[in-house]
RNA sequence: GGGUCUAUAGCUCAGUUGGUCAGAGCGCACGCCUGAUAAGCGUGAGGUCAGUGGUUCAAAUCCACUUAGACCCA
């Protein structure tokens, strides 16, 4: 008789192997066939809730593991908190408009662009914008992240902009907005900004001046008094910009010096002025007085055609390349120079119009000039002077029209800003009230807000929202009231922002609208939004437009480049438009970089993509790297770790699989043992499994992921796999199938798994499910329609937690006493050994109270020894406990079907390789 | 150059306020089992806690600097 047949080995239909790649889809499938995301929010309708407001990515491109790695983590948020009881929306966004679309659609239009349309030109936008929307959304939802992918939202949906006009709206009406002037880079020939995008850097030949401004009041520096007979020497190779100068800049810790040449006394840095002097081809000169350049500060030159002061200011931004270290500073005409000056309340002066050419404000020498016109113009009226150090022609690279191939220039033009100034201390108070994980968020971005200057809001662009304001024709006033703001909104609302181009303002101003001098005859505001803003305004265009979320959000999750953009931008429109704080509490993840912690990219060929990943593990492995990561820091994925990720994963799918086997022939409604009925194994396992919960949901609540990945996996190797499932084959395939030990057992272990699926169901949301269509007896028809396991206070009994830890000890010295027999070839199977313990007197009185030593040690034979009986042959030593193991064969012959070892094999007729325990059991099959 | 971070075994992570704190699991090596079997069990080797200096009776743990890396600015 073959014995195995009376056995009740594991039996499921469970796959072993999870075939990720090819079974995921299907689980996906069935989530949305079943509505599942649908149902999940239907049970918990009228529960309290947690919303997760999703930040936009850009709808460019396909999605990298950076994208993936975002997208999970809240997904295991929302997940996580609908299993705790919360409505936990998730309704996933994009961000639809700006100058990448734009200028991808542009290059591809190629020389066609200029025959559309801005409106057409728009079109085309927005079809590449909702083409890509498509293309992520897809491979999102193959991430298994679970939402509203029916309803997502885009910032081009008009419902969106009319919110995003309403924020406008309430900032304009607050004087929150505010026109000024600021340096962009400029197309004389094309009459337009240029994004840096836009620009080409080609090399090209021009002047290079080295200029005396004349001192105007000096002060003592170093040893030496600086007097209105000195010079600053500067140095430009753009001298149309001389009339423009409004400063002179220095660095604070460079060395300065004051030289007496024989053209007067010149101050310029120390590095430089041999150099300076050798272009300038002046021979003899010597240093009078040295000083740091931060003494210089308040020094006061003349400009050197106009009655206007030029003051001396410190700026990071100098350099010891080459000039002379006293930097020319034109805020009118340079980035560098326009950010220094608003530190010094110095304006912003740039008199020229849209065709580089002088207005009127640059004086009658000027005037009508066109400014290349004006470098020779300048340099003989310097030379005139006597200020002009010299004159030579050099290569640089200077940048270019991308369309037109000519040179670009910088000029100030009007900008709207909002002013971040008038709200800072508002946003300061409100982010003291948000939770940031990790903490350091806190200080990060509060020393943004603190050190934001106004932000620059408008754009010279076409994608985008417009900026909803117009003018009166005949004054240039700007019209913009709670009426104008309402009538845009309502348009936008219902066309979209593109009637925009398609009106004329007139037509979109209500009636009755008269400017203050009286005239009805408006224009409109040309320059769209930044994008920044489009999404900055989701917490009002999305949060208040879905029926199902609500401001403000509960959550925003971003990586930690988000300090600067979507944090600070929402942030800075909510407190703007609503006066409070877009969230309530912010957690960022790091980024993710290659296995030696640098950053991926294209060039370098480390980069790791999540469609390969998908291909080759499946989405659950990708999912649990999520979690085994510590995300709050920059984070690595190499093969390695990703085929780590793949064992650990066997590990929980295998323990898995082994308790559903086991469940095989158990009905949890009829065959349940109650708990104070359990063995005191089983009931010492699913104290474990208390402990287990209760430190997983901490992780959980404070967005510690790896925790849990570590929690479960030893949970599953330590606890159930060489310790509790090992000791309970024995009962599980020996017993009789409807012993209570055996019942216990099963009752045991359909908890651990039905506990275990719960808490891990938010990081492999496949898997989860797939352990939920096997499990027996009643249950949702998803695990995600379930509710996170209850913790069992109950279940936790320290005296029974100590009892056993005691006895892990004294099992490992036991199983280190089998070994070294294994060694000695006594030995094979444990199953094989007779072991014989000899304890303290303390340990006698611990061992005598259990009666399964040898199922707990899992050995044919366990004696214990009496307390003062002495050693024979051969022991081991415990190291972790006090007692001494001797290991023998044991005694008997093994049985056929249960293995073990026993002196009773052969003593019946009928069945004479099996032992007395075994033959109970066949007797009452 | 500035702001915010990071650096513990090959990998992922623990190490509470400085005093058995040098740990876990994986991986690796070796062995066992073949009734969880493209599974399971056991044993073992592996780290000058990035480096230097300092504070202290005592530092992976506090301070300074250096190196490397990440994000955002300039």
């Amino acid at each position: 008789m073959d014995y195995k047949d009376t056995l009740n080995l594991p039996k499921t239909d469970f796959p072993m192997r999870a075939s990720l790649a090819k079974r995921e889809p299907e689980f996906q499938q069935f989530w949305e066939e079943n509505q599942i995301y649908e149902k999940a929010l239907k049970k918990r309708e009228g529960a309290k809730q947690f919303i997760l407001h999703d930040g936009p990515p850009y709808a460019n491109g396909d999605i990298h593991i950076g994208h993936a790695l975002n997208k999970i983590l809240k997904d295991i948020v929302t997940r996580y908190n609908h299993l705790q009881g919360f409505q936990a929306p998730y309704v996933p966004g994009w961000d639809t408009h700006g100058l990448p679309i734009e200028h991808k659609v542009t290059k591809e239009l190629g020389e066609k662009r200029k025959e559309l349309s801005t409106t057409e030109l728009r079109d085309m936008c927005r079809d590449y914008a909702l083409k890509y929307v498509e293309r992520q959304k897809g491979q999102f939802k193959r991430l298994g992240v679970w939402g509203d992918w029916d309803n997502p939202y885009v910032t081009l949906n008009p419902k969106y902009e009319a919110k995003q006009i309403d924020v406008f709206g309430q900032m304009a009406l607050k004087g929150l907005l505010y026109q000024g002037l600021k340096p962009v880079h400029w197309c004389t020939d094309c009459e337009t900004a240029l994004a840096e995008a836009e620009i080409e850097y080609q090399d090209s030949r021009g002047p290079s001046i080295f200029v005396k401004f004349p001192v105007k009041e000096g002060k003592v520096l170093g040893e030496e008094e600086l007097t209105a007979d000195d010079f600053v020497v500067i140095w430009t190779t753009t001298p149309w910009t001389i009339p423009s100068n409004m400063a002179i800049s220095v660095h604070p810790d460079f060395d300065y010096v004051i030289a007496q040449t024989s053209n007067g006394r010149i101050v310029a840095a120390k590095e430089l002025l041999d150099q300076m002097m050798k272009t300038c081809k002046v021979e003899e000169y010597s240093i009078v007085a040295e000083f740091k350049g931060e003494e210089l500060e308040g020094v006061k030159c003349k400009h050197p055609f106009y009655d206007r002061e030029s003051q001396l200011i410190l700026g990071d931004h100098v350099t010891l390349e080459q000039g002379s270290g006293c930097v020319h500073t034109a805020p009118g005409h340079g980035h560098d120079d326009y950010v220094v000056c608003q530190d010094y309340d110095i304006p912003v002066f740039a008199p020229m119009d849209n065709t580089g050419t002088f207005t009127e404000e640059a004086g009658e020498e000027f005037a009508g000039m066109y400014y290349d016109d004006a470098n020779i113009k300048v340099t003989n009226l310097l030379k005139e002077q006597d200020l002009l150090m010299s004159l030579n022609f050099i290569d640089h690279s200077y940048p270019h029209c991308w369309r037109c191939k000519n040179p670009v220039i910088f000029r100030a033009t009007k900008q709207w800003f909002a002013s971040v100034d008038a709200i800072k201390d508002e946003a300061l108070e409100a982010v003291r009230n948000v939770k940031w994980y990790p903490g350091w968020g806190e200080t990060r971005i509060t020393n943004m807000i603190e050190n934001r200057t106004d932000w620059c809001i408008s754009r010279q662009r076409v994608w985008g929202v417009p900026i909803p304001i117009f003018y009166c024709k005949d004054c240039g006033e700007t019209i913009v009231t709670e009426e104008t703001i309402e009538a845009v909104k309502e348009l936008f609302g219902e066309k979209g922002s593109g009637i925009w181009y398609e009106l004329e303002a007139n037509e979109m101003v209500p009636e009755g609208i008269t400017c203050e001098c009286g005239s009805s005859d408006f224009e409109k505001e040309q320059d769209i939004m930044d994008v920044w803003f489009d999404s900055g305004a989701s917490h009002a265009a999305v949060l208040e437009n879905y029926d199902i979320l609500d401001r403000p959000a509960d959550l925003y999750l971003e990586g930690t480049d988000q300090y600067r953009g979507w944090f600070n931008s929402s942030l800075l429109t909510s407190i703007a438009a609503r006066g409070e704080a877009p969230y309530k509490a912010v957690v960022t993840n790091g980024f993710t970089v290659d296995k030696k912690g640098k950053k991926m990219s294209k060039s370098i060929g480390n980069v790791v993509s999540p469609h390969d990943i998908i291909k080759q593990y499946g989405a659950d492995i990708l999912r649990l790297w999520v979690a085994s990561s510590n995300f709050k820091e920059d984070v690595r994925v190499s093969d390695k770790i990703l085929k780590e990720n793949a064992e650990v994963y066997r590990r929980i799918r295998n323990t898995s699989r082994y308790i559903l086997g086991n469940l095989a022939d158990f009905d949890p409604a009829e065959n349940s043992v109650a708990y104070d009925k359990l063995t005191e194994l089983d009931r010492w396992a699913l104290m474990q499994l208390q402990k287990l919960v209760k430190l997983v949901k901490d992780a959980y609540e404070n967005y510690e992921y790896h925790k849990i990945y570590h929690a479960v996996h030893n949970f599953c190797l330590v606890e159930l796999s060489s310790f509790y499932m090992d000791i309970l084959k024995d009962r599980m395939y020996i017993l009789e199938p409807n012993d209570p030990v055996r019942r216990s057992g099963q009752t045991a272990m359909y908890e651990i798994l039905t506990t275990m699926t719960r808490i891990i169901a938010p990081v492999i949301v496949h898997t989860a499910e797939e352990i939920w269509k096997y499990l027996p007896g009643d249950h949702a028809e998803s695990v995600f329609l379930e509710d996170w396991p209850e913790l069992k206070e109950e279940y936790i009994d320290e005296e029974l937690a100590a009892k056993w830890d005691r006895l892990l000890a004294i099992r490992k010295d036991v199983s280190k006493a089998l070994e070294l027999a294994r060694k000695e070839k006594i030995i094979g199977h444990p199953l094989d050994a007779a072991v014989k313990i000899y304890p303290s007197e303390k340990t006698y009185d611990f061992l005598a109270q259990f009666d399964n030593l040898a199922e707990l040690f899992i050995v044919s034979v366990a004696q214990l020894a009496e307390a003062d009986e002495q050693v024979s042959g051969d022991v081991y030593e415990g190291k972790e406990s006090e007692i001494k193991v001797a290991v023998a064969q044991a005694a008997g012959e093994k049985c056929d079907r249960c293995w073990n070892y026993s002196e009773t094999v052969g003593e019946d007729k009928e069945h004479e390789t099996v032992c007395a325990r075994c033959l109970e059991v066949i007797n009452s099959l």
